[in-house]
RNA sequence: AGUGCUGUAGCACAAUGGUUGAGUGCACCCGACUGUCUCUCGGGAGGUUGCGGGUUCGAAUCCCGUCAGCACUGCCA
C-alpha cells in the first residue's frame, strides 16, 4: 500500500496512529543529529523526522534524499514539541520507521515552491514541474470547480451537453482555420472548428431545445496574453427564446458561478446600447468600474480659429477629477508622447486645467478665451482642481484613442479596483460593417446573426446603403471590467433571410449553397426560432482571479508564437506521412 | 507583417556613457549544530555575457545582422 493518508490531512487527533504516506521531498533540514523533511503532495505538506540516535541507518538514507525525490514512508503520528501554526499539519509530524525511495529525481531547473525563481519560458518548458507548484495547482483546481458548477447550473436549467465534431469543413469567413489533411481523401482537408456554431443550430432544428457544451475551439490567428490558438468555450443554444430570455439565463449562470466559486454576489447587469458604449466610452467593452465618460465639444469648440479642431470630425474629452494639481507640464508631455505612440496613434493632446485658485490653464489658451474654456468646463461639470483631456480627429479613431487614454487615466488614478466586478450587457450591435478596402459588407458578429425584428422587412426589400448600414443585429456581449467574457445572438431560422444575408455579404447563391446549403436546407424542415451565447471559459477563469494571462488557467498553453515549447510543436512530419497524405511543403519558412 | 522591451552561472538579477578581478542573492556540494520549518554558521564549486560580424589599443557595455522570449498594433466573422 502506498498510503493511508494524504500529506494534508493528519491532525493532532491522529497522534499515535501508524500511517503510510507517499509524496515528493519538498525540502530537508539537517539539524545536528536530526533530519526534518517536508513531504508534499497535492493536499499539503507533512513533516517527517529522522533521528541519528533512534535509527542511524534511516537517518543516513534520509540525508541523501534530494529535492523532488519520490518516497514512501511508514511511521507513527506524534505531536510536535515545537509547532508550526503556518501549516495545517503543523501540530504533528511523522516519526519514520520505514523509508523507501520510489524514484530519484534530478535537481529541478527552478525551485518548486509557491514563490518560484523560474521565469515564464523555463516554467513552460518544464510545465509538468511548474504544475507541481501550489499556486498553479490552485488555478487548475479552480478551473475544474468552475466547469463542474457550470455543468451543474445548466443541467438544472434543463440543458443537455452534446459533443459536436472536431474534424469539420473549412469556411473562408472569419478567422483562419487550422487544417487537417485527409489520408483517405487525398488533396482534401478537414478544418478544426472555430466554434460549433452550425452544429448547435442544427441541434435546435432537431428539437433538443437547450444545448450546451464545454468545448475546445481553434483559431489560427496571432496570440495575445488573453488569446490562445486553442481555447475553451461554454457554448450554448436555446429554442423559442427572445434576447431577454437568453440574457436572463446567462446572467443567472454568471451570478451563480461567481457565488459558487468566489462567494461574490454580482449586482444586476445593466444593458447598454452599442451606440452609447461607443459614444460614452469609445469601446464596445467598456470598463464601467469608473465614470470619466466622454463629453463631446463640437458645438462649443469649433469656429474659434483653432484649425486642428475646426477640421476635426469629432472633438471629445474626459474629465480627470482633482488631477489639475497632479499633472505637471512634464507629466502632460509624457502623456502626450504615450498617446502618440504608433499603437495608439493620436496626433496630439489638449488639456485644460481648472486650478484650485480659479485660474484656467490650457495648451490651447491662445485660441480660446477664458469664457470659451469655462463653457467647456460647464459641459463636463468641472470643478476647481479638475483637468480636461481632449482629443480630436476622425470619429472612430478618436474614440478608440480616448478609450485608451481613459483606461490609462483610470489605472493611474486607482479607479480600476480589483475588488469589484462590474458586469454589463452590450446590445444592438450593427448588423453589417462596411469594409472600405474590400468594398463589401461583412457580418459584425457572424453571418447567422438575425437582424433586430424592426429591420427585417427593410433588409429584405432595400439595397440602399444607409439602410443596410444602420441595421442593428439582435446580438449581445457580456462584458466584465472591460473584458469581453461572452457574446451571442438570436439566429436567423428562415431560409430566405439567411440567403439574403449571404447575398449582402457578397456570396453568390452557388457559393452560399456550397458552403452552408446543409444549414439552409435544415431551415426548410421546420427550424424553430433560436439563439444562444458562448462564454470564453479560460478568460472567465482569469478575470475572476485577476490573472494577467489566460495561460495561468491552461494546463499546457502555447507561447507567443503558437508553439508548445515543452513538446517543441509544431514540427515537420515524416516524408512517408507526407506522401500518404498527398501533401508537399513548398516553403520552409518565410 | 510591424513597434517596443529583454537576453550575463541551474535560477533571479548587478557590473559609470569603454579598459583593472564579470559580482550579489537563491539553489547546489562539503563540514558543524537534538526542535528545525525562508534554520543558522564556516568552506567550496559553478561563466563561449543568446549567436554571427563590425568599430576600437581594449566590448557584457557601442554599431549592424540574426535567433529566442514577452507585451502591444494589425489580425481575431
Amino acid at each position: 500500500m502506498y498510503r493511508t493518508h494524504t500529506c494534508g490531512e493528519l491532525r493532532l487527533a491522529d497522534a499515535g496512529k501508524q500511517v503510510v504516506l507517499s509524496g515528493w521531498v519538498q525540502r530537508s533540514r539537517k539539524f545536528g543529529k536530526m533530519t526534518f523533511m517536508d513531504l508534499r503532495d497535492r493536499y499539503g505538506l507533512t513533516q517527517l523526522v529522522f533521528s541519528e540516535e533512534d535509527n542511524p541507518q534511516l537517518n543516513e538514507l534520509a540525508e541523501k534524499l534530494g529535492r523532488e525525490f519520490v518516497v514512501r514512508v511508514e511511521g507513527s503520528v506524534r505531536e510536535r514539541t515545537s509547532k508550526n501554526d503556518q501549516l495545517p499539519t503543523g501540530e504533528i509530524e511523522i516519526e519514520v520507521t520505514t523509508l523507501e525511495v520510489l524514484n530519484a529525481a534530478k535537481l529541478p531547473p527552478f525551485t518548486i515552491e509557491d514563490e518560484t525563481d523560474g521565469g515564464d519560458d523555463l516554467r513552460m518548458k518544464y510545465r509538468y514541474l511548474d504544475l507541481r507548484r501550489g499556486p498553479v495547482q490552485k488555478n487548475l483546481i479552480f478551473r475544474s470547480k468552475l466547469a463542474t458548477e457550470t455543468r451543474k447550473y445548466l443541467a438544472d436549467e434543463g440543458f443537455i451537453e452534446v459533443e459536436t465534431p472536431v474534424l469539420i469543413k473549412s469556411t473562408p469567413e472569419g478567422a483562419r482555420d487550422f487544417v487537417v489533411p485527409s489520408r483517405m481523401n487525398p488533396g482534401q482537408f478537414y478544418a478544426l472548428p472555430q466554434s460549433p456554431q452550425t452544429f448547435k443550430q442544427l441541434l435546435m432544428v432537431s428539437g433538443l431545445d437547450k444545448y450546451f457544451q464545454l468545448v475546445k475551439c481553434f483559431r489560427d490567428e496571432d496570440l495575445r496574453a488573453d488569446r490562445q490558438p486553442e481555447f475553451t468555450q461554454i457554448d450554448c443554444e436555446m429554442s423559442f427564446v427572445t434576447r431577454d430570455d437568453v440574457l436572463a439565463t446567462f446572467e443567472g449562470l454568471t451570478k451563480y458561478l461567481f457565488k459558487a466559486t468566489l462567494g461574490v454576489e454580482l449586482p444586476d447587469f445593466p444593458i447598454m446600447q452599442y451606440d452609447d458604449a461607443m459614444r460614452l466610452y469609445g469601446s464596445d467593452k467598456p470598463d464601467i468600474r469608473f465614470g470619466m465618460t466622454f463629453v463631446e465639444l463640437n458645438d462649443v469648440a469649433k469656429g474659434k480659429g483653432f484649425q486642428v479642431f475646426d477640421g476635426a470630425e469629432l472633438i471629445v474629452g474626459i474629465k480627470a477629477e482633482g488631477q489639475a494639481g497632479n499633472f505637471s507640464n512634464k507629466d502632460i508631455k509624457n502623456l502626450t508622447e504615450w498617446i502618440k505612440r504608433p499603437q495608439i496613434g493620436a496626433k496630439g493632446l489638449v488639456y485644460v486645467k481648472f486650478e484650485g485658485d480659479g485660474n484656467i490653464k490650457s495648451s490651447v489658451g491662445k485660441f480660446f478665451t477664458e469664457d470659451d474654456l469655462k463653457g467647456w468646463g460647464e459641459k463636463f461639470e468641472a470643478k476647481p482642481g479638475d483637468m480636461l483631456l481632449i482629443l480630436s480627429g476622425e470619429t472612430d479613431k478618436v474614440r478608440k484613442q480616448l478609450n485608451e487614454l481613459r483606461l490609462e487615466m483610470g489605472t493611474r488614478m486607482g479607479l480600476r479596483s480589483k475588488d469589484r466586478f462590474e458586469p454589463l450587457w452590450v446590445v444592438d450591435f450593427p448588423w453589417l460593417e462596411w469594409d472600405e478596402e474590400m468594398e463589401h459588407f461583412h457580418a459584425m458578429h457572424h453571418p447567422f446573426t438575425s437582424p433586430s425584428v424592426d429591420f427585417i422587412p427593410k433588409i429584405m426589400e432595400s439595397d440602399e446603403f444607409n439602410i443596410l448600414k444602420s441595421a442593428k443585429a439582435n446580438a449581445y456581449d457580456l462584458v466584465i471590467n472591460g473584458w469581453e467574457i461572452g457574446g451571442g445572438s438570436i439566429r436567423i431560422h428562415d431560409r430566405k433571410l439567411q440567403e439574403r444575408c449571404f447575398e449582402l455579404l457578397g456570396f453568390t447563391p452557388e457559393a452560399a449553397e456550397a458552403q452552408f446549403g446543409f444549414l439552409m436546407g435544415a431551415f426548410e424542415f421546420g427550424a424553430p426560432p433560436h439563439g444562444g451565447i458562448a462564454f470564453g471559459f479560460d478568460r472567465l477563469c482569469s478575470i475572476m482571479n485577476h490573472a494577467d494571462s489566460i495561460r495561468d488557467y491552461i494546463a499546457f498553453p502555447k507561447n507567443n508564437s503558437g508553439r508548445d515549447v515543452m513538446l517543441d510543436a509544431p514540427a515537420p512530419i515524416d516524408e512517408i506521412q507526407m506522401k500518404e497524405l498527398a501533401i508537399a511543403v513548398t516553403v520552409e519558412k518565410e
